[in-house]
DNA sequence: GCTTTATCTGAACACCCGTTCAGTTCAACC
DNA sequence: GGTTGAACTGAACGGGTGTTCAGATAAAGC
């Protein structure tokens, strides 16, 4: 036995990456070999080869990935002329796309340290790209006196963290909407900006 | 040789803990070999065993004995009386805490999925209890006035995750002192819980 | 000073790791 | 329909894994 039946590089690839960011969520990645992500594809070890050169390249992939398509997805959001509606529109934004994508959000956050130094320099690049959109609006909102705001840097990553904290509690078709929670993050990131309502 | 002169059982045993704390904190859980904190004792795999049946036990220890401390130490904070300064007590306990223990917080969240089953449900309901004591806080206020809060639950996580953010950014002797931190994210977890300020 | 015993070594166990590669198979093209 | 080349297998490589245990050593108690 070699090449299977209708085999496709096509389809392989996309099913390596989604198998190893399941496996990967799930146990971690020092703790995934390259067995069992073959396995869940239905391939011998030695084929995930032809699609990365290395395992750590394979999670590289997938943390760039995650994060390229997180700052592309933002830029799409329509632009709100008001620090406050940014914000509102930042808080819905970054709700839904992290509750939509939980696996590959909690890979970009918890294997940091399983990227050699480069790699590693280059995903916080990444992160800091998002943080400053937020840092951004929290600016505005400063300059323009509609936010209360002691400390941006320090708003930024208190929200961030408070925002994404979601991931890790929310389950589907749990207690709360997801629109409810939205709602509900929304007004309390206002608050904790000292927004002045309007 | 066997047994190195001067050794006891009573130092190490904690050096163990200790070893495997600094180790499975940098590299994770599944990254760190027995071989390895046996060599940064200074002892061989096997001496290990005289201080625990397992690693997964080790690191079961670590998470358990770290959040009955988080317990413990907080119901040693002086109790306040009105909800406003409970939260403030809170936040400032919460923070000192846990910039204290950054080693032990990281592993206390992110190595839940290397525990069985059973050990994750214990670990689990310590970190419950601890919610627990500021859900309390959250809902005494809401009842008597002084927070706005639609769910308290939610703003639980909300407030917590805030929180325990600050371990993924604070680095000694950085851009802010602790105490300013502090106060900065007391005000915003006032904030974010509408609390009529008095 | 001798015995006891807690502490630790060093080797072994069976197994898993990431990665390579010669060889096999099948789809696509001429 | 024969040839080419992409897709994949299966075995092997050197090395690491958690854990066990007989034996060695030094501290503690008499």
């Amino acid at each position: 036995m070699a090449r299977k039946t209708g085999s496709h590089s096509q389809t392989t690839g996309p099913r390596v990456r989604a198998a190893a960011a399941r496996l990967i969520a799930r146990h971690g990645y020092a703790a995934v070999s390259m067995r069992q992500i073959a396995a869940e594809v239905g391939v011998q070890a030695g084929a995930l080869y032809l699609y990365t050169p290395d395992k750590q390249t394979l999670l590289y992939d997938l943390m760039r990935d995650h994060l390229e398509e997180l700052l592309a997805a933002w830029q799409a959001v329509p632009a709100e002329t008001s620090p406050e509606g940014r914000l509102r529109a930042f808080v819905r934004f970054h709700i839904g796309f992290h509750l939509d994508r939980a696996e590959a959000v909690f890979i970009a956050y918890m294997e940091l340290r399983n990227l050699e130094p480069a790699r590693f320099a280059e995903i916080e690049k990444l992160r800091h790209a998002y943080e400053d959109a937020l840092e951004a609006i929290l600016s505005a909102g400063q300059s323009d006196g509609s936010f209360s705001i002691p400390d941006t840097r320090l708003a930024t990553m208190a929200l961030i963290a408070m925002l994404t904290g979601v991931t890790n509690w929310y389950r589907e078709g749990g207690r709360l909407a997801r629109a409810e929670i939205e709602t509900i993050y929304t007004d309390m990131a206002l608050n904790a900006v000292g927004a002045t309502r309007g």
